[in-house]
DNA sequence: ACCTGAACACCGTTCAAGT
DNA sequence: ACCTGAACACCGTTCAAGT
């Protein structure tokens, strides 16, 4: 039987190992992340289609319907993949930074982590140490568990707000935009906006950034979940 | 020169005003955000395509392209459109629940709201009513200014987690896999998630949000705008 | 100036049929 | 069981040509 089974091995062998074509390897769910992220790191999100990892693998897009349910899954395999690379040191906000930068390359991916939140190892990992700064930092366990959600949340939404091509046309667009519309907006009409133009559209990315980790830290620790 | 142009705006009628099929109006760009809200509030933001719009006015999709620069910004109109609707009465929590509450009827347009930010006039209007209660409350206006971005920030946030077929599939299958992730992590290798089991699970979605409010209202009075 | 037909360059997903 | 060809049902955007 041993020497059967050895047998028929060799003789399915050569169809997938024609010495003239490279082998073509199996197709698995991590062959396919694999190709995901390189398509990812070449040339963003919007090509990481299943017809497009389908033609880099060989192979038709419902091959990969075997393996992955469908795009969203993907994407989301994908984004717990670029969270290994997420540094865990540091305090809650050094965290959260690092985290934002990860998503800050791909903000394709920040919003798609916005619509279905993540589950993957190294989401949960990002998870479980936040949870453990804020014990650390005495919050209290109820508004500790909320609060991380808010801040990923916050974190994963300002990522997201980073049009796809940041230094290219659309950023400059909307940037442009806001400040023609606030500079235009009409002081009798809206008094505020005008009167709060200069701190309206004032501060550097990070410089918000910081703030909102600092608005959120501070409001978690000093508010009960009940409400008043 | 009167009587012309009389005459001449009458020669080119018929075209458009045949008696046996109905007049086909101009195209316009009212028109245009017009039937995007019909097709909106019957099929959805995955509907409202070019194509089909063009359809439904009796033209190809490049006439389109002479009102609307973009897919991106028939979106922006049609929210600012649904933005005439949010209630500007009470306070800020009031407003921004209101705000959350047309926003969720159509998750799609939030996500879209996040990542070109609105600039049309009921978003204005709304920007210039939250700046003004926080101010009533006393909130500093460098604070109040970044303040509002943050509160509309988490608001449209909220709303674009909402999975468009809320009630269907794909948001069950998330929280039930949030339940199973949560419940199935190791409680050696994720003390605290294991611990926060509960609490990471609890809580009605009005509760958070109103939480949520709370924090980032408490947050934004209370942290200056320089970093400490 | 405004409008459009036709084309270019793609998508996700399903399913019957094959191995 | 795994894989796939082919089809279904769509997209956004551009551009040369027309009125």
């Amino acid at each position: 039987l041993f020497v059967t089974n050895t047998f028929v091995t060799i003789a399915f062998v050569p169809p997938t190992s024609r010495r003239d074509r490279p082998a073509k390897p199996a197709l698995s769910r991590e062959g396919i992340v694999r190709a995901a992220l390189a398509v990812l790191r070449a040339e963003g999100l919007e090509k990481v289609t299943m017809r497009r990892l389908a033609q880099d693998l060989d192979t038709g897009p419902a091959s990969l319907y075997v393996y992955v349910a469908n795009t969203a899954e993907l994407h989301a395999l994908v984004l717990d993949e670029l969270l290994g690379a997420v540094g865990l040191d540091g305090d809650v906000e050094q965290v959260l930074t690092t985290y934002v930068e990860v998503l800050f390359a791909h903000p394709a991916l920040a919003r798609s982590a916005l619509v279905a939140r993540p589950s993957g190892p190294h989401y949960l990992a990002l998870v479980e140490r936040l949870l453990g700064l804020l014990a650390e930092a005495g919050v209290a366990p109820d508004r500790a568990a909320w609060g991380v959600d808010l801040l990923l949340q916050y974190a994963t939404a300002t990522a997201a707000e980073q049009s796809t091509r940041a230094r290219d046309v659309a950023a400059e667009d909307d940037w442009a935009a806001l400040n023609r519309v606030v500079d235009a907006v009409h002081a009798g009409t809206h008094p505020h906006i005008a009167a709060s133009a200069d701190h309206l559209l004032s501060g550097t990315g990070p410089a918000r950034l910081s703030w909102g980790f600092r608005v959120l830290l501070a409001g978690i620790a000093g508010t009960p979940t009940e409400e008043p």
